[in-house]
DNA sequence: GTAGGGTTAG
């Protein structure tokens, strides 16, 4: 039989909901209007409403859709009201509340389901298991520890002690609110533990670079998941180990666990920190084949990853392959830009951007700022750094500041970027004044360089590059007994000059040189080949540049120094080990030195090679006789 | 219907 119901009060909004009944006798809707006010009131007097409606044709209350009443009415007076209509229906009162608070958990203001829990705990309904995990969902989420306390006591009083679901989720609300001791305390007092319970404790501790009590309790875990694997693996990259990173995941593979999608994330991770690009391809393909492909961070990854190999192309590939782009993989796209001095590029890339309508953050001002600086566009730079606050509303942070006196200082405007620091809003920090002396260094100004030395010696006064930058400062303008009271300052703070470093992969295998290294098994191999091309080197006008060489010796003994360079053995051993026309990739931990990039320029001619370098702060690409960063760097 | 993880810079 079919009831077509007269719309009543309010003909513009009621629609007209037709009944229908089954065979077994039950009346059901069968023709509605989703818009009506039937299903969309928004106020406890619209619900009332409704309901006059629903009595005066005789429809049963179990109709109304009771989610909409719980939240219509969840922080108004007619909370009761609510209440009583659960009870009519003969709805557990509390399953109700329970998909309020979950939805308001998850929504945008999670505060709502607190609000709602003391609403609850006001009228009296008795939370059940799952009340709590989503108010603590919520806490967890504002990372409201006050809240979140007296949950947990509320929760002893119902006695939920052996909840291991609800026990979880109070130990990883102390560890992310900063309280990782409570939550050790918790963790040690707990009578059951599952995989979870290893699992939060384990990234809670790499999270608070608390890496040994993440490996330990990885160790004491009496079942590892693959989730397990992740943390600790996600744990080291976090913890600057991105060796040890690599060397888990070898093992988590050899013990023949397939890596997930965080997995693969944290791997490439490690994989861009470390250059490791032949790992990062093979995880490539194995991303790709398990379908991983539109995965939008492990593609950032990816393409933080290639860019930090030097394979900008294969970056590139990877970006215009995403259907969807997020802020991330715009900035890491333009960072990459900037790192290999194709700073136009970078510039353009921001306008595409903006014009899809993607809002820049303050990372993505980063690297159009280290664009800017790395090429010398100091008039963009200016640009950027008004834009940021005034288009978009960012306000600069140190790191802004930073690259700011980079870019002046390296244009050679160091009284500029000497005024821009004594006006700077915020306390300059050792980036900035070291920012500054590296202008210095570029520019031979010693008086500022002075300057800036004694507020680094006061702000990080263990780091060696800083005294070096000095150092060579004097060196360059042969105050060799300056130079020498800058190192006897050096040793009076017990700072040690880092060693330089370089690392080349051939065959898989990574191969590392410090200057004048004779631990390399190939070692004379090395040598002689180095006396060949420096005499192919000489035919070019190579002329060492020995003013790089901070000691006050014998030009000859410089030039021997010169020549035993990290960098410089890296480049032979690799011209020897690859076949001719393969890209050589280098990597230096530290700058590297003028001379050796003049050398790599002539040697790229010479082998007819592409040369790749990465150093601490951009990449060398050298080809056919130039850098890819035309000496400006 | 409840718990644990990941990306750009620094």
């Amino acid at each position: 039989m079919l009831h077509c119901l007269a719309v009543l009060s309010s003909p513009n909004t009621l629609s007209c909901p037709k009944l229908h009944e089954t065979s077994n006798g039950t009346t059901v809707w069968t023709s509605y209007d989703k818009s009506s006010l039937l299903y969309n009131f928004n106020s406890p007097s619209e619900l009332k409403q409704v309901q006059a409606l629903l009595i005066k044709t005789s429809t049963p209350l179990s109709v109304l859709p009771l989610s909409r009443v719980a939240s219509v009415c969840a922080f108004s007076s007619s909370f009761p009201h609510a209440q009583k209509i659960f009870h009519c229906v003969n709805k557990p009162e509390v399953t109700v509340w329970n998909g309020c608070l979950r939805s308001f958990a998850e929504s945008s203001s999670p505060f709502d389901a607190i609000l709602l829990f003391c609403q609850l705990r006001k009228y009296d309904v008795l939370p059940d298991s799952f009340t709590c995990s989503y108010v603590l969902k919520a806490c967890v989420q504002l990372l409201d520890l006050l809240h979140g306390r007296n949950v947990h006591d509320y929760m002893e009083k119902l006695g939920f002690q052996s909840n291991l679901f609800l026990q979880n989720m109070i130990v990883h609300l102390y560890a992310s609110c900063g309280k990782i001791g409570d939550a050790k305390l918790l963790f040690d007092k707990m009578h059951q533990r599952d995989v979870v319970t290893w699992n939060i404790m384990i990234t809670q501790f790499a999270k608070r670079g608390d890496i040994n009590a993440a490996s330990q309790l990885f160790k004491q875990m009496p079942e590892r998941s693959v989730r397990s694997w992740t943390a600790m693996v996600a744990g080291f990259v976090q913890c600057g180990k991105p060796k040890e990173a690599i060397e888990l995941f070898m093992e988590m593979e050899g013990a023949g666990l397939r890596a997930n999608q965080v997995t693969v994330v944290a791997v490439l991770a490690a994989c861009a920190d470390i250059g490791a690009l032949d790992l990062g391809r093979r995880i490539h393909e194995y991303s790709n084949r398990s379908g991983y492909q539109r995965n939008v961070r492990i593609c950032n990854t990816l393409i933080d990853m290639y860019i930090k190999c030097g394979c900008l192309e294969a970056a590139r590939v990877v970006f215009e392959n995403m259907d969807e782009r997020t802020i991330v993989s715009w900035s890491a796209m333009i960072q990459g830009l900037a790192m290999h001095g194709q700073a136009m590029e970078a510039l353009e890339l921001f306008s595409k951007m903006v014009q899809t309508g993607t809002k820049p953050n303050g990372v993505t001002f980063i690297g159009l700022l280290h664009a800017c600086s790395h090429m010398g566009l100091v008039e963009k730079g200016r640009e950027f750094f008004v834009s940021m606050s005034r288009d978009y509303g960012i306000a600069p942070r140190i790191e802004h500041y930073g690259c700011m006196i980079d870019l002046l200082s390296r244009a050679g405007l160091l009284e500029e970027a000497r005024q821009f620091i004594k006006n700077m809003p915020l306390k300059p920090n050792a980036v900035v004044w070291g920012a500054l002396l590296g202008g210095c260094r570029v520019h031979n100004n010693i008086e500022l360089a002075e300057e800036a030395i004694v507020h680094l010696n006061e702000l990080d006064p263990h780091n060696d590059g800083y005294y070096v930058v000095l150092s060579n400062i004097y060196a360059n303008a042969k105050k060799w007994e300056n130079a020498a009271k800058v190192r006897k300052l050096m040793r009076d703070q017990g700072v040690k000059k880092t060693p330089g470093q370089s690392s080349i992969t051939v065959a898989g295998l990574v191969h590392e040189f410090v200057a004048c290294d004779e631990s390399h098994p190939q070692v004379k191999e090395i040598y002689a080949s180095w006396e060949n091309l420096l005499q192919q080197l000489r035919l070019k006008g190579y002329v060492p540049n020995t003013s790089v060489v901070l000691l006050d010796i014998e030009e000859a003994e410089k030039e021997k120094i010169l020549y035993h360079h990290s960098e410089k053995l890296a480049l032979v051993f690799g011209i020897i080990n690859t076949p001719p026309g393969e890209t050589i990739r280098i990597m230096k931990n530290l700058r590297v030195c003028e001379d050796c990039h003049a050398a790599f320029k002539l040697i790229s001619d010479v082998v007819n090679r592409e040369i790749v370098v990465r150093d601490r702060n951009r990449f060398h690409c050298f080809k056919n006789g130039t850098c890819s960063c035309k000496d400006y760097w």
